[in-house]
DNA sequence: TTGTACGCGTTATCAT
DNA sequence: ATGATAACGCGTACAA
């Protein structure tokens, strides 16, 4: 079994087993199509001569590349990897490969990436967080590739959408507070635009509530346990009398713990902390973490499911799907 | 710009400009072949379609696929983060895109996703972790595509290599508590193959140098704060005397600090900490952490060019690369 | 059940 | 500088 330099083809097998390229061909995507003698015939001679089919041959032919794109800020951080893990594996499962591009929080990298990607022709795009760029929606729209755009929840998606409400989060969390005697809030948090949704949601309730004013403090870096260590120590020297902070990753919540216990500020007896993500070390950190929580599994699985419809030609009757999230009582609150 | 059913082919465009496919085609890969005049044209005809070229065609026709292939065992865990991302700009800058696949730890299912993958044709794969399978390495083999395989050192590689060694590091850091005067050990660690090269030459080396045995935690969840939090409690149970301990990741050392704090032992006085990965987290912990630092951005890098410089036939003289490793002494040791 | 002919979209090669 | 032709490897449609 030494390998040739060019890789056979199907032309080669049928040529030593001696048969046609089609009954090769068909060996592999029909077998029953075959008497079994001249399906014994060809796999041996495919065993022999180590044929590996070319998927870009096909994909060509079929115009169906057996290939879905999914497109996030970052890989760094542990924000996405559930979502993406999942998505790769129920891909897979479905007969479908996984190709990632990082826009690096860049609507112009966004767009750029989103060009190359198209020339691939995937069968399915899978964006996280909705679209930055407006050439980047012209373009997915004029390709016509089945999007589903994740972790956020828009009236106008592009295409599908798997998601929730950065508002309704925000809100929620508010209530959370209030409704345990929390007047006096602060906000940890990253920048970005779901980000912001949620602070002005959690603003706005407060408002509503008849709160004080909430302390904001931004952090560049979205989920070091330094920078939460930071925003926890910039929102005590600002408000010293705020009783509860949200943060905007598990992350930052672990560094605020980590702050608060540095400062003996006990938790949750002066100070009340709550995370977003319900990472796998919130139950385990000091105090456990209380925390949001949002089923990236859920949203992986259902994105390959909606796209793996589209590409198969059903018709998808549920192109809109709000997972919603849900709060996790632990003893930091 | 209504978009058509069907994209628009080099013949399309060709048609809407009044020139040849080729012309076309050239327009776009060597358009200082091309008249000002007639380049203006095709460039206008190319923006009224929105024609985007078809990488399956191209790569078939190239045999080229700008497209290289990573399998890791798994996306969660922040390990092969750095590795990944660094990796992926780095062929996005050289005009190649990466595609992902997770093999679970598991030698059958890497086996399985390698037959996919090499039907896309890649022009390189790049492997975290000595490959498992034999059935892989054969696939590898025969397929002709360049590999790298990384996170490990060994001297028969399937093709290129760029690694470390982890006997180095098991040796080193038994050295280094050895030095400060630790003689009671203990290893909290995952148990995969290269945890295991680890822990060996870490009670080899403890066992030269005349120390009593080494106590070994083993966890199953090689990276979770809960895991650290047990492996510490388990050690400290079975040998109470131990005064320093190496976690094979800085998460799982982040959980033996938090243990080692909710128990009352000091860090490091009563005990010394030491991690694995030098994770973002690691200089923010209390007490910022000692780790072994390996560089992944530079491994994707390294990776990166490697896999490129051969697919675009230029030799590589340097394909067995050592990055090494170094212990960062921080607060814990 | 098996084979023949053609086309998917692109680009190298040779010709003009 | 531009065009005609052919080929990359596979699978549909039709024929035998």
């Amino acid at each position: 079994m030494t390998s040739p330099v060019r890789p056979s083809t199907v032309q080669d097998v049928a040529r030593v087993a001696g048969v046609s390229a089609m009954t090769v061909s068909r060996a592999l995507n029909a077998p029953d199509k075959l008497t079994p003698e001249t399906l014994k015939r060809v796999r041996e001679a495919i065993e022999q001569m180590g044929y590996v089919p070319n998927a870009m041959a096909s994909g060509l032919r079929l115009s169906r590349a057996r290939l879905v794109a999914a497109m996030l800020p970052t890989l760094v951080g542990p924000v996405f990897q559930e979502m993406i893990q999942s998505l790769d594996s129920a891909l897979n499962r479905l007969g479908y490969q996984l190709m990632v591009g990082c826009t690096g929080y860049d609507a112009a990298h966004e767009a750029e990436l989103l060009r190359t990607v198209i020339q691939r022709r995937p069968d399915g795009i899978i964006m996280t967080g909705i679209t930055a760029s407006e050439d980047g929606r012209r373009a997915l729209l004029a390709s016509r590739i089945p999007v589903v755009e994740t972790w956020d929840y828009t009236d106008a998606p592009i295409d599908m959408l798997v998601g929730f409400s950065h508002v309704a989060i925000g809100t929620a969390v508010a209530d959370y507070f209030a409704s345990r005697g929390h007047r006096q809030l602060g906000i940890v948090s990253g920048n970005d635009a779901r980000a912001q949704a949620r602070i002005q949601a959690f603003k706005a309730r407060a408002g509503e509530l008849g709160l004080p004013p909430v302390t904001v403090s931004l952090t560049a870096s979205p989920s070091t346990l330094g920078a939460g260590r930071q925003g926890l120590a910039d929102i005590l020297m600002r408000a010293p009398a705020t009783s509860a902070v949200f943060c905007s990753s598990d992350t930052l919540a672990l560094g605020a713990l980590i702050e608060a216990q540095h400062k003996g500020v006990d938790v949750p007896g002066t100070l009340a902390v709550m995370g977003l993500g319900d990472q796998e070390f919130a139950k385990d950190a000091p105090p456990a973490l209380t925390t949001v929580r949002v089923d990236g599994t859920r949203i992986g699985q259902l994105a390959a499911e909606l796209i793996v419809s589209r590409a198969e030609g059903r018709t998808v009757d549920q192109p809109r799907i709000d997972i919603g999230f849900s709060i996790v009582t632990r003893s930091s609150t």
